[in-house]
DNA sequence: TCATTGAATTGACAATAGTCAAGGCAGATA
DNA sequence: TATCTGCCTTGACTATTGTCAATTCAATGA
């Protein structure tokens, strides 16, 4: 059960807001809720009235909207450190989408209000809330260029670039962050075609699958085969500190 | 050409300036460049210095990026009305895509620093931007929704219904805004693919093609079709001032 | 009216990804 | 240690989309 500090840490630790007012924080410190939630657990789904914003503390959060039939797309998956449900400050107030924890996770929530206050009474903030939405906006544009120019294999070689610090040199070691069945859904594709593709991936590049963790002697050949099929080039700088 | 009148009016149109400061709607209107373009003509490219932001007057603008290979995604389509280049008034300042004009259009463009100064200045710029922003982004997880659970035949239906007047009743007629092969690239998909799920739209819904016209009878089979694949409900109130 | 041009369609085929069903594997539990 | 459970993999097959090449169509201008 994390502690006055560690909330306070946690709050202080969102990019947008690292600058901004200190009562502003203190504020959002003394109204935070703590959640453990287990795995499989639903925090809201889609049209919810949007009342709270969230913080993962530890574990990971998925958001996805899912059709009658139950098939699913997933959105985004958050992890530690960051923040969702705030895409409706304005307007219409409701959740875009649902949010399920993926595995036993700790969060805090926080009322919106006081987000939206702070907003409009802090430029600071203001600016600082959208240069991250402008931020989120251009990774999104990327999701939809990758969808459309690489193929299955390509996208998971890019998912693990952007897993590797980026200026490592020589041989690297990554461990999958989450289950390769939630990896799959992150990148738009079925476990069977992760499962396949991966190991096209590993004839094609040479990198070394055990379990979820995974080796390689040279980066270069990953960057090659994925990301000729890209239009950034390798490090992707605006990529660099962003949710996986 | 437009006269001053008309430039005034542009800018004021732009959901985000609506509210703003008169002040700063006349000193853009000052600094405002009409441009006269032709079809395939490019207005900045992928990393370009992002110096300025466009508007719409008449025509249309493909953003798009593409790799070395030239394989293309297109990002967005800007109608009249409508704002670019806006993407990176922050840190980098650098355009994350290309722009190309599809047709014969008109445009005029705004030095950037204006804007910037305007939302650092106007808290009110500043939240009505946010505000459009987070809109924007709203379209965009919904694009993904759509690539990742909607096949062709179901993404040209969601276009097309997207295109009607919502609360129409009865028949309906639709002109598509551009070429089909534009709009097959909007929706993510080859010309062929295009040409083949739109005929095979037809026969499932009974709507009626004749080049760039379509006409159906009832909406509501249209409606069952594409939104059966979508976690949406029609009519989709979020997406209806859109672009297209 | 004819020729030109680019858009759109079509056919034939290849590549890619999805579906369904059956096992295999590893960590957790008793 | 044995068993259970959920994740992952694999095989066989299907569906969807992409690619390449060949026409067809429609708008345009001489």
């Amino acid at each position: 059960m994390p502690n006055k500090d560690e909330i306070t840490a946690a709050i202080q630790a969102i990019e947008p807001f690292k600058q901004s007012d200190e009562l502003f924080k203190s504020r959002m410190a003394a109204h935070a809720r703590v959640l453990s939630v287990e795995k499989g657990q639903v925090l809201f789904v889609n049209q919810d009235e949007a009342d709270k914003i969230y913080i993962v503390l530890s574990g990971w959060v998925k958001l996805f909207r899912e059709t009658l039939d139950g098939t699913q797309a997933v959105i985004d998956i958050i992890p530690k450190n960051h923040m969702f449900g705030e895409t409706s400050i304005f307007e219409d107030c409701i959740y875009p989408y649902s949010a399920e924890a993926t595995e036993t996770s700790e969060l805090i929530s926080l009322p919106i209000s006081l987000l939206k206050d702070g907003i409009e009474t802090d430029p600071k903030l203001a600016l600082a809330m959208l240069s991250s939405m402008a931020k989120y906006r251009k990774q999104q544009d990327r999701e939809i260029e990758h969808r459309t120019i690489q193929n299955a294999s390509q996208r998971i070689g890019c998912f693990l670039l952007r897993l590797i610090d980026q200026d490592q040199q020589g041989p690297v070691s990554i461990h999958l962050p989450y289950d390769k069945t939630l990896v799959a859904s992150r990148l738009g594709m079925q476990p069977e075609t992760f499962s396949r593709a991966l190991k096209k991936l590993k004839d094609a590049t040479g990198i070394d699958v055990k379990g979820a963790t995974i080796h390689m002697d040279d980066v270069q050949q990953l960057v090659r085969y994925s990301c000729a099929a890209c239009s950034a080039e390798f490090p992707c700088k605006d990529l660099k500190a962003s949710a996986y």
